[in-house]
RNA sequence: GUCCUGGUAGCUCAGGGGAUAGAGCGCCUGCCUGCGGAGCAGGAGGUCGCAGGUUCAAAUCCUGCCCAGGACGCCA
C-alpha cells in the first residue's frame, strides 16, 4: 500500500535528489503505480470535507467526482469535476466559486503539483511539478519489469473460462478471438497479484461428436473402397479425411467393423492434439481441460435438477424438463432435458457455474461470443436462483470477426470443406499479429481482421509501428555511445524539453492504463496505449538527440528516459502477449 | 415481431456525462553529410445514424425511429 500520511509524501519530495548510480538516494516512498491520481483524489477528498463545516447536511463522501488527464495540454495534467459535482449536490450557483475555495483548501506536498487552476465551467486542472514527472523517470527504471504491476489481487484466485469449443473441428478465426481475449485478461489479472487457472471446458459426448464419428467412419470405409453412407449432416471438412487415413495407416483394414466409438474417439484425440498446438502456437496454454462429463459421473447435474425442482424453479411439461426462468425476471422458459432425456447444453453449464463458484475461486471469468448472450444470463439466472452469488462472474461478450484480403471479405463457413481456420491464420501473418490485432478491438465492436495489413512489415500496420519503437530503443541502449554516456552523473533536472515531458506523463500512465483494461475487462485498452507511448517515443527521439545531446547531462537524462520508456513499451507488449524485438 | 450489440473523418476504429471530438491508414506539403526515414512536423477531411427528452453540461444517459450484425430450437 502507497502512504498515505503527508509524511510520507514530504518524504518523497525529499528524495528527489539522486545518485550517479540512477537510484533515489532515501527510500522509494510513493510508489509508482497511479500515484500521482491517487494524491490528487485524496487531496479533493480532504478538501471537500473541509466543506462540510460551512454546510450542513454536505457529505463530502458523496460527491461522486473524477479525475481524468484533460484532453488539452494547456488544461494541465490532471483535472477533476468535483466543484461541479459538489455545486450540484449543494444546490451552489456561482460553481466556479465554489471551485475557488475547494482549489483554496488543498494541500499538496512540495514537489508533487506545482499549481491548480480554475477553469472553464468550474474544472480543477492540476499542473504537476516538472521534478514529479523528472523523479518517475528513476523510478520506472528502478521498478524495471515490475513498473506498473498492480496489487488488486492479493492473493485472491480467479478461474478463466475460454475457447471451450466441443473437439469436432479445428479451431476457427472466432475462436481466435476468444482466445487471445481469454489469455490477456489472464494475464492482467496474474499482473495485479491474482493466481490464474486457464480452462477450457468441452463436451466429448453427445450427438455432434456421433456425428463427428460416423463422419469419421464413413470416410475411412470410402478410402477401403467400401460402400460407405456418409451422414447428411456429417463434417465435411478436409480434416475427417486426414483423420480416416491416420487410422488406415494405423490399422489397415483392421477396424472396419469395430464400434462407433473407436472413430469417435480417434478424432477426438487427433482434434484435441490439433487444437491444443495452435493454442501453443499462440502462446496459450491451458491449466486445465474441464470434461462435462464429469459432471455427470459426480451428480452435479442431478443435483441442479433436484434443486431447480424443490423451488418449483423446475417443471414437466410436454415431456420435457423445463426450467421456470421467467420466474428469474427471464423473457421465456427453457427446455434442460428434452423428452428423450437427454439434457440440453444450458443444464451442465448450469451445473459447471455452480461447481466453478464452489471451487472457491474468488472470481469467474467467462468468454463468450455473441451468439451465447441469452443463454449465459439463463445460465447465472439459475445459479443465482440455487442461491450462489454471481457478482464474481465476469462475462466478456464479443462480437463477430470477419476477414479480409485484397480489400474482399474472406467466406468463412464452418461446415463447409474450405474455411480459413485460425491456425491458418497463425500460418500467414504470425502469432504475434493474431495476438495483437484480436486484442486490438473492443470485444463490443466487430473487428475486421485485415490480412493484408497484418502481413505488411510497415507502419501501416499498428504493432510494427510499436515494435519498431521497441527496437529502436534496444538498438540506441545498445551502442557504444550509450555505454560512455553511463558514467555521467544522473541529473533528471535536465529533462525539460517539450516532447520529454510528453513521453514522461505518457509512461505515467501505465499503471491507470492496466488497471482499467483490467476493471473494465478490456484488453484493446493496452493496444490503444501501446500505440500513444510508441508515438509519444517517436516525437522525442525525433527532436531530442541523446547520443548527441547538446551535453553530457541531458545526454545522459534523455538516455534514462529513453531507457524508460523501452520498460514501458516491454511491460505493455508482454501484457498483449507479442513479442518487444531487439531489433526488426 | 421480441431481445442483445454496433452506427463517430473516404476506410479501419478509439473516446462512452465535461472544456475547441481523437488515432492509424489514404490524400496534400515539408524534414535525412546527425542515435534505425519501418520515423517526424504540418494541412485538408466531421450535422458523432435521425428526432425528441433529462442535465449547469450529451458523441456519451433515457425514449422513439432508421440502418447493419447477432439471438429468439426439446442444436451447441
Amino acid at each position: 500500500m502507497e502512504p498515505r500520511d503527508a509524511a510520507g509524501l514530504r518524504g518523497c519530495a525529499a528524495g528527489l535528489r539522486w545518485s550517479p548510480a540512477g537510484r533515489p538516494a532515501g527510500r522509494q516512498c510513493v510508489a509508482a503505480n497511479g500515484a500521482m491520481k491517487k494524491l490528487i483524489s485524496q487531496a479533493i477528498r480532504e478538501a471537500l470535507h473541509t466543506l462540510e463545516a460551512g454546510h450542513p447536511g454536505f457529505d463530502a463522501d458523496a460527491v461522486d467526482f473524477q479525475v481524468t488527464p484533460p484532453t488539452r495540454r494547456d488544461h494541465g495534467d490532471w483535472a477533476t469535476n468535483a466543484a461541479m459535482i459538489a455545486s450540484g449536490l449543494l444546490e451552489v450557483r456561482d460553481r466556479r466559486g465554489l471551485a475557488e475555495m475547494l482549489a483554496a483548501a488543498l494541500r499538496f506536498p512540495e514537489g508533487t503539483v506545482e499549481r491548480v487552476e480554475v477553469a472553464g465551467p468550474g474544472f480543477l486542472n492540476f499542473f504537476v511539478d516538472d521534478r514529479w514527472y523528472q523523479h518517475l523517470v528513476g523510478r520506472i527504471v528502478a521498478a524495471d519489469q515490475s513498473y506498473g504491476r498492480l496489487t488488486a489481487g492479493d492473493g485472491q484466485s480467479v478461474l478463466a473460462e475460454f475457447v471451450s469449443a466441443n473437439p469436432t473441428g479445428p479451431l476457427t478465426v472466432g475462436h481466435g478471438r476468444n482466445a487471445i481475449l481469454g489469455d490477456v485478461l489472464a494475464r492482467l489479472y496474474e499482473w495485479a497479484g491474482y493466481t490464474v487457472t486457464r480452462e477450457y471446458y468441452f463436451n466429448n459426448a453427445g450427438r455432434q461428436m456421433r456425428v463427428l464419428g460416423e463422419s469419421v467412419r464413413a470416410r475411412y470405409l470410402a478410402q477401403l473402397g467400401r460402400p460407405a453412407e456418409f451422414p447428411e449432416d456429417g463434417y465435411q471438412g478436409e480434416y475427417i479425411v486426414d483423420i480416416a487415413a491416420a487410422l488406415r495407416a494405423e490399422h489397415g483394414e483392421g477396424v472396419a467393423d469395430a464400434s462407433l466409438d473407436l472413430f469417435r474417439s480417434a478424432a477426438e484425440r487427433a482434434i484435441f492434439q490439433d487444437i491444443r498446438v495452435t493454442c501453443e502456437r499462440l502462446g496459450i496454454r491451458f491449466d486445465s481441460f474441464f470434461n462435462e462429463q464429469s459432471l455427470y459421473d459426480d451428480g452435479s447435474i442431478d443435483a441442479v435438477v433436484a434443486a431447480l425442482r424443490a423451488q418449483d424453479l423446475a417443471y414437466d411439461q410436454d415431456g420435457a424438463v423445463w426450467f421456470r426462468s421467467t420466474a428469474c425476471g427471464l423473457d421465456r422458459d427453457v427446455v434442460i432435458i428434452k423428452s428423450s432425456g437427454e439434457p440440453t447444453y444450458r443444464l451442465p453449464d448450469m451445473a459447471y457455474h455452480r461447481q466453478k463458484l464452489r471451487r472457491g475461486f474468488n472470481h469467474l471469468v467467462d468468454v463468450f461470443g455473441a451468439d451465447h448472450i441469452d443463454t449465459c444470463q439463463e445460465v447465472l439466472a439459475a445459479v443465482r436462483a440455487l442461491g450462489d452469488s454471481t457478482d464474481r462472474v465476469h462475462v466478456v461478450i464479443y462480437q463477430f470477426v470477419t476477414l479480409q484480403r485484397g480489400g474482399q471479405v474472406v467466406k468463412m463457413s464452418t461446415r463447409k470443406a474450405n474455411f480459413e481456420t485460425l491456425d491458418d491464420l497463425v500460418e500467414e501473418v504470425g502469432a504475434d499479429a493474431v495476438r495483437y490485432f484480436f486484442a486490438m478491438r473492443s470485444p463490443r465492436s466487430h473487428l475486421e481482421f485485415d490480412l493484408d495489413l497484418a502481413k505488411k512489415r510497415a507502419n501501416d500496420n499498428p504493432m510494427y509501428y510499436v515494435q519498431y519503437a521497441h527496437a529502436r530503443i534496444s538498438s540506441l541502449l545498445a551502442k557504444p555511445e550509450a555505454a560512455e554516456l553511463q558514467p555521467t552523473p544522473l541529473d533528471l533536472a535536465a529533462l525539460e524539453h517539450e516532447a520529454e515531458r510528453h513521453l514522461v506523463t505518457t509512461l505515467a500512465l501505465l499503471p491507470e492504463t492496466l488497471q482499467r483494461a483490467l476493471a473494465e475487462h478490456e484488453p484493446h485498452r493496452l493496444t490503444t496505449y501501446a500505440a500513444e507511448v510508441a508515438t509519444a517515443f517517436h516525437a522525442f527521439y525525433d527532436r531530442c538527440p541523446v547520443l548527441a545531446a547538446p551535453d553530457r547531462r541531458i545526454g545522459r537524462a534523455r538516455l534514462e528516459l529513453t531507457r524508460a520508456a523501452g520498460i514501458v513499451l516491454r511491460n505493455i507488449l508482454r501484457m498483449i502477449g507479442v513479442a518487444a524485438p531487439e531489433s526488426m
